[in-house]
DNA sequence: TAATCATTCAAACGTATGTTTAAATCATTC
DNA sequence: GAATGATTTAAACATACGTTTGAATGATTA
């Protein structure tokens, strides 16, 4: 069994998505893209448009995988029982991750960091990804309701985008001082950060809900 | 008492930190700022020597105040007791940002954007702060790794980078769709917002630690 | 084989960017 | 009030960018 070489087309896709996620969007030229890819500099307009036409098939490409997975066991768990706990709610979120982690390693940091990018550019984000995006976090977040019903929703959506946060983190090379520890995970520490991660956002779920408003109250106080 | 007007190095630096928060650094170009500081083109490479520096300017003007502030508050627990609890030190560490919230409402929701926009380039970011922030890291890790003596260091300074993530969260206007909740915060929301991510941090820390090496571990189970 | 369509190619286009220059203006000092 | 240094100004510079062009090459079909 023999791999077919990959047409320019996936070439350029896969070339943009490391570049995109290492460099950022922006900072990536379609000279560059061409050039690490190997291909001509007009391929990039030629086979998408535009460079955010080749941003969006990257993007699509990506999200459509991560979100089918969630959505399937999101499914599973819900055949098996209408309110499923907030553990696995949390793991079929965040495993899908571990999921292409395991199945293709090379791919899985870009996978986060170029989300990680797109996160801080919430327009263009958002503009693009809304058609895939809306039904992952609809049907997530009704069912994270419905496993913290002591929880406002306002609290609920806020520790939903804490859990991207921390999720985000992963993945994200945050340079800590030298003297301290080296959180870059290796591609084979990314499950072992993962498990971290999940024991982490379980237990910010599970916390009562916040009382004071302002954290400045506990301050003065002192 | 009459303010004087701010000098030309000043207003680049107040139409900058706007222009940075709200589209971007990258996306910001040096003739949008004087245009709208109503000075020459030139005076940005005058006074701070190329846009970089420009750049470091307005974030060490911001991460100066802030980080004194953790670090004061920091001592003052320690003053009083050699090992503080987790929650005291995770409010010394966050609630600076509602603190510059209260005293400057103007600029606070510029400064939040602004940490928002940078998280997305860790590298940048950190190239350009590492000099103000090693001292906060290391000493809040220290303590809270004196806190919580069950966890490994590596387990801990993972949950430090899960509680940046969620931190960021507050400060990134990351767009859920529109059926759902706005989260958005607005300038008075943002010390809710907060305390939501005090909670949520604080429980997330106090979590055992964490067993299985891999989440699918869990999922395979089923 | 000839014809048709898709793809690749080198080159150029138009524009926006950060920066630099050198003269002009302002403020301060002696 | 002249001289000195700091600041501002208009203009130009050099480069990098995304995109377009039209010819050349490749693949497919009749």
């Amino acid at each position: 069994m023999q791999t077919s070489p990959p047409d320019t087309k996936t070439l350029i896709m896969d070339v943009a998505e490391k570049l995109f996620a290492e460099k950022g969007i922006d900072a990536t030229s379609t000279r560059a893209i061409v050039s690490e890819a190997g291909v001509n500099l007009a391929a990039i307009n030629y086979h998408f448009g535009s460079k955010e036409g080749l941003l969006k098939a990257v993007i699509f490409r990506i999200v459509n995988k991560i979100n089918d997975e969630r959505l399937s066991q999101l499914d599973s768990l819900e055949r098996n029982n209408q309110s499923p706990a907030i553990n696995a709610i949390i793991i079929a979120f965040l495993s899908p991750f571990a999921k292409i982690t395991q199945e293709q390693p090379n791919r899985s940091k870009y996978i986060i960091r170029l989300m990680g990018k797109l996160a801080s550019d919430p327009e263009r984000f958002w503009r693009i990804t809304k058609e895939i995006f809306t039904e992952v976090v609809m049907r997530f977040s009704a069912a994270i309701k419905r496993a913290l019903p002591h929880l406002s929703e306002s609290e609920v959506m806020w520790r939903f985008k804490f859990m991207l946060g921390a999720m985000l983190m992963v993945v994200t090379p945050l340079p800590f001082p030298d003297k301290l520890v080296k959180l870059e995970p290796a591609p084979d520490d990314i499950n072992q950060a993962l498990a971290y991660v999940v024991q982490f956002v379980s237990a910010g779920f599970q916390a009562p809900a916040a009382q004071d408003k302002s954290i400045l109250t506990k301050l003065n106080k002192v």
